[in-house]
DNA sequence: CAAATATACCTTGACAGGCGAGGTATGTTG
DNA sequence: CAACATACCTCGCCTGTCAAGGTATATTTG
């Protein structure tokens, strides 16, 4: 483990969005796309995001649809709505702000 | 509420140890600093600030003792110890690799 | 062809941190 | 003396994470 996923936590929603910003996935994907991103430093853990998923389908967030695979496994695919777009944008802006906020909490004033 | 707790969540010992770095303080002054920094935006809810006390305080990171007041309430007195430091600077160094993974992960593609 | 591996989904139950609600004690101020 | 500010504390609930376990399908390998 190189990251304590209580830094992360409150991210995972975003995390999510954000990747569904850039057309509809499956969760296994998703999953691969993060650990690439980040080089394999995180990832995250299969029930975290399928639970994750519930929380956003069930808020009205995300919609989703069982492809229709003609070999491999069945896949679930997710899509992004409206309602999803304006709460990413929101919880981006909240993320700028937290970060700011963290920043001045967390150093010691030395000037 | 401004700002989403789940954000803040996991940062929480280490503003209490950055303020502790400053020189030692008690719980009450502690938030109010706290409080003014954001300037009202944000604030350790006291169950979450005396739960973080007791967990610091039985990792070694902080000690504490009673002030000895002639007025006012009485005051418990924290005091950030030498693996206090170490953990501080540690938190930090995790914090800034965070930072950027999450800016890597919420936001969308397109150059 | 059987076994192993990869893909892909899902649920349950435990755990940890945040916090609402409630409590104690002291000193000041109208 | 009542109200308020300071200052501490605990209990029990809630929510998100995750280890552990499970299902099903297709491909690779001996």
């Amino acid at each position: 483990m190189s990251i304590a996923s209580d830094l992360i936590r409150g991210h995972t929603d975003t995390i999510i969005l954000a990747r569904l910003m850039g057309g509809d996935n499956y969760g296994y994907e998703i999953n691969k796309s993060i650990q690439q991103k980040t080089d394999g430093k995180y990832e995250l853990k299969e029930a975290t995001l399928y639970t994750a998923f519930r929380r956003l389908e069930q808020a009205g967030c995300i919609s989703s649809y069982w492809g229709n695979e003609r070999t491999g496994a069945r896949r679930r695919y997710y899509s992004i709505t409206d309602s999803g777009r304006d709460t990413y944008e929101k919880l981006i802006r909240e993320w700028q702000s937290a970060k700011e906020m963290i920043n001045k909490l967390i150093e010691t004033e030395e000037d």
